[in-house]
DNA sequence: AGTAGAACCGAGCTTTTGCTCGGATTATGG
DNA sequence: CCATAATCCGAGCAAAAGCTCGGTTCTACT
């Protein structure tokens, strides 16, 4: 009888409260982060995080419970700096034409993922209980949140509503195409080229348009 | 010095010649994929495998010249019936309008990723090394050249061309949709109304529209 | 029937893993 | 300044991993 998959626990043991603490413990998730991205999911032993971060082994288990909690806690660190940076952006972002506007949004949503490439990548591709996280589970609703907003955003410009599946779908397959864009970066296209042309995509979905035959 | 990220050997060490080592063969792979399935990628020991294919472990070394190997093997036989069962149901699709067209295709397209669901989803989400096996960039750029293919189909139906870029990003986004679609189905929304919208999104881009304001 | 080579095998080696133990060291606040 | 709690530590254990060794068994072919 093969034992069925089983998560353990994925939050923190404890939090430190006194500064030496903080530092290691923040140490000990920058060594993590790094590993995941100069070495992959699988070099990340608890032994090499604490050999790295300059802690003992058992300090580093006197936060964690166990490696799962670990990595949980690196991803949603990293997470919560790429939703920031987004977050940021997104207000600067004051351009009127809603063409330009989508496009800048659109590009500083490239540039953050850019910005921390090599984790994400390893994130994304080989933590095997990634939607397993709850922080994961939450940007995830955040994101359909919003994209669901700027479907009333849209209305009030005056082009037709979209389906509540059709937001669903555009959010989707928008954040898939600039995660492809970034982790596998097609050589005859430069990142200006594709943003502009998802742009346009975007645009070609709410937009206006012409009569078209009508279905079924 | 932390020791850099190289690969194994992906390719079998041979292929077996005689009936009952091609049924060992085959018990292997079939047992590992099962393992993949139920319990994911960290529960893929070699040992492990070697056991539910009820043969020695030495035996699959013989073929196998390591761990990676196996799995990349295993990977390659789904995506070849992967592939096998959408070019099955493409040739089927005969229904003239495109739009239907499109719809029943997206729709094979849904069912065949659903049929192998488990295992696939593993795939996608836990190996580690999946794009270095040559196999998947293979069916990556088949599929890109059949997106590529129906553009010139589209264009002899009188519909505007669509330039590279948008070929590019309608695939990558479509296929994407498709996964997540299997992968995280919305509790919200059927699978045939994310088809259908999915292809009404794909016509919204590729059809003939209004003349938008001109950008820039 | 006999033999060469293909196929099979499992005990067990080497290495590594996640993690605990018992105790030392440092900060806090009364 | 002292007691209590927080923090740190590394040797090392038990389990499990990938894989080899040395050999037996089976198949094909003359």
């Amino acid at each position: 009888m093969p034992k069925k998959r089983a998560l353990p626990t994925l939050a923190p043991r404890k939090l430190p409260t006194q500064d030496r603490a903080r530092r290691t413990y923040h140490a000990i998730l920058e060594a993590g982060a790094r590993i995941l991205e100069r070495q992959g999911y699988e070099a990340l032993t608890t032994n090499h995080v604490a050999d790295l971060a300059g802690v003992g082994i058992a300090s580093l288990y006197e936060y964690f419970p166990n490696k799962h909690a670990l990595v949980a806690e690196i991803v949603r660190h990293v997470l919560e700096d790429l939703l920031a940076d987004l977050a940021r952006s997104t207000q600067l972002i004051t351009t009127s034409p809603p063409q330009e506007a989508l496009e800048a949004w659109l590009g500083s949503m490239y540039a953050a993922v850019v910005k921390r490439r090599a984790v994400v990548t390893v994130i994304v591709q080989e933590v095997p209980f990634l939607w397993d996280i709850p922080a994961v589970e939450n940007a995830r609703t955040m994101l359909f949140a919003l994209a669901r907003s700027t479907r009333e955003l849209g209305a009030s410009v005056g082009t037709p509503p979209l389906s509540d599946a059709m937001v669903y779908l555009l959010a989707t397959m928008t954040g898939a195409a600039v995660l492809e864009a970034v982790l596998r970066p097609p050589a005859e296209h430069t990142p200006e080229e594709l943003i502009e042309t998802l742009a346009e995509i975007i645009n070609r979905v709410t937009g206006e348009r012409a009569p078209t035959r009508r279905r079924r």
